[in-house]
DNA sequence: TGTACATCAGTGAACGCGCGTTCACTGATGTAC
DNA sequence: TGTACATCAGTGAACGCGCGTTCACTGATGTAC
């Protein structure tokens, strides 16, 4: 609205490149068009508007849901004209894979947070931390959660060279928990399965123990397959509560069905 | 294309009423306007191409997921214009109702079938039955499996009326499945959690304890939390699967991992 | 058995909407001399 | 310090698309006498 005329005259109103170059830097939207670290009236510029286009992105985002996401919506409520969109985003794609980002660095940044305040000899705390910052965050931004965790947006693929780096931060603070954990006793196998249930396990990460963060660690499959087991128990207690998968109501107290799943996917991954 | 001619004619052209109720009984579609027992030409006529009407926008449905659905193209398949399809469904958020129940009905009969293959006391070939079942059907129906357990369609709200019953059968299964496994040793505790977790688990379910078709069943709010445990990891493993949560290629043997992790949730559910 | 009327299925035109993306353009900002 | 040229941001019109839904209509099917 107003800021397409601040925008005009940017180079006499400097004050606004301080209101959204903060938000640049604490909403985590950090990453487009980083230009030179000495920056001329037009980078400031670019960089403030861009930081502000993603501002609104993200709030039709949250409010209406990534398939009611559009370009003329966002132009609009940016006063510009549509067109106007393609000096700063490629196409809707390209929009769409800084939100994803954006969504993942959000979240990952919550979950963090929330696990540093912990101890770290207390891995038992530091796991209902993360799930319960997990849960808690997703709750908050639903339909960013849907972006990242549901269904797959139609026709759109996200480039993984923009996405894999946000979107495994906190399964890497989960496999570091997991490696303070099982560090102590080396091999620990929580659950005594038939002798299958090694060789499973064996089958089914192999390309993940040869992965980032984990390659290089001395991981016992069965610890890798058990903490993936939690992280599948983790998404899939927060999708079904987002996504009303029992219905309403059903749950009487879905904090404490939470905690009570959390509590099971904590004996998996850590044992008794 | 033909089909609308042939409309035309029925009364002239009886073998496709057969062939098309055929359809109608074996898809699980005798939901809509299943009107009287005795059927003149008219009422056969509107079951065939309601049935038609359904096949072609299951298929469009399977092909281009929800988000693409489209009450013109289906019309355009049909052979007919767009606007006569409204004699049919009242609108869109109608027929995706329709298929919504179609979807949870057929993968409800594939579950069924397969768990009905299983000696009845041996509960664990049940449980292993019951999520291969359920992962086979979601895997060969993936847009049918978004649309039932995945992200909702925006602006459609599901009329629970007509969706609950589809919705419960596979979890009526399970449930099943658990009292006659409690049924042997009447209050089965799988996991010693602190004191705490009986209660979480009594606040967790109290509504659904008393829900069909559970109600009356003398059962242990842990044993009820604990199925529902498993189940949110069914769902949460084949969703990742799915929905490619981990990424491509993540997980070497996707079968394995699913079984190891079914197994894990076996254990949850049935004990050791 | 035949006629008169009511019901119903499908037509075709239209309404009003929103979308992503392109393109030639203007006027401001930045740069090199 | 001033001028000439290059770069860049935003405009406005347009293209071509598809959507759900309504409405008055025609001609076939069904029904009551």
């Amino acid at each position: 609205m107003l800021s397409i005329q601040w925008s005009r005259f940017a180079g006499k109103n400097q004050e606004r490149c301080s209101r959204f170059s903060a938000l640049l830097t604490q909403g985590g939207y950090d990453h487009p068009v980083e230009t030179s670290p000495v920056r001329g009236i037009r980078a400031q510029n670019r960089a403030d508007i861009t930081a502000e286009l993603l501002t609104v992105a993200r709030r039709q985002l949250a409010e209406h849901g990534a398939a009611a996401l559009s370009l003329r919506a966002i132009a609009r409520e940016l006063g510009m004209v549509s067109s106007a969109l393609f000096r700063y985003v490629a196409n809707r794609d390209d929009l769409l894979t800084l939100l994803i980002v954006a969504a993942y660095d959000d979240q990952a940044d919550a979950v963090e947070k929330a696990c540093a305040a912990i101890d770290r000899s207390d891995v038992v705390g530091r796991w209902h931390a993360l799930a319960d910052a997990f849960r808690i965050w997703s709750l908050a931004h639903p339909h960013e959660y849907a972006l990242i965790y549901g269904t797959p947006v139609p026709r759109y693929a996200a480039p993984p060279e923009r996405t894999v780096a946000a979107g495994t931060r906190v399964l890497t603070v989960l496999a570091e928990l997991g490696r303070d954990a099982w560090g102590r006793r080396r091999r620990a196998v929580p659950f005594a399965f038939p002798a299958h249930a090694a060789e499973l396990a064996e089958r089914a990460t192999a390309n993940l123990r040869s992965t980032p963060p984990i390659s290089g660690w001395d991981v016992d499959p069965v610890g890798v397959a058990n903490g993936l087991t939690a992280w599948t128990l983790l998404v899939g207690a927060v999708s079904a509560e987002i996504f009303g998968q029992l219905g309403e109501g059903t749950i009487a107290d879905p904090a404490a069905y939470f905690t009570y799943q959390m509590s099971v996917a904590r004996v998996v991954l850590l044992g008794r």
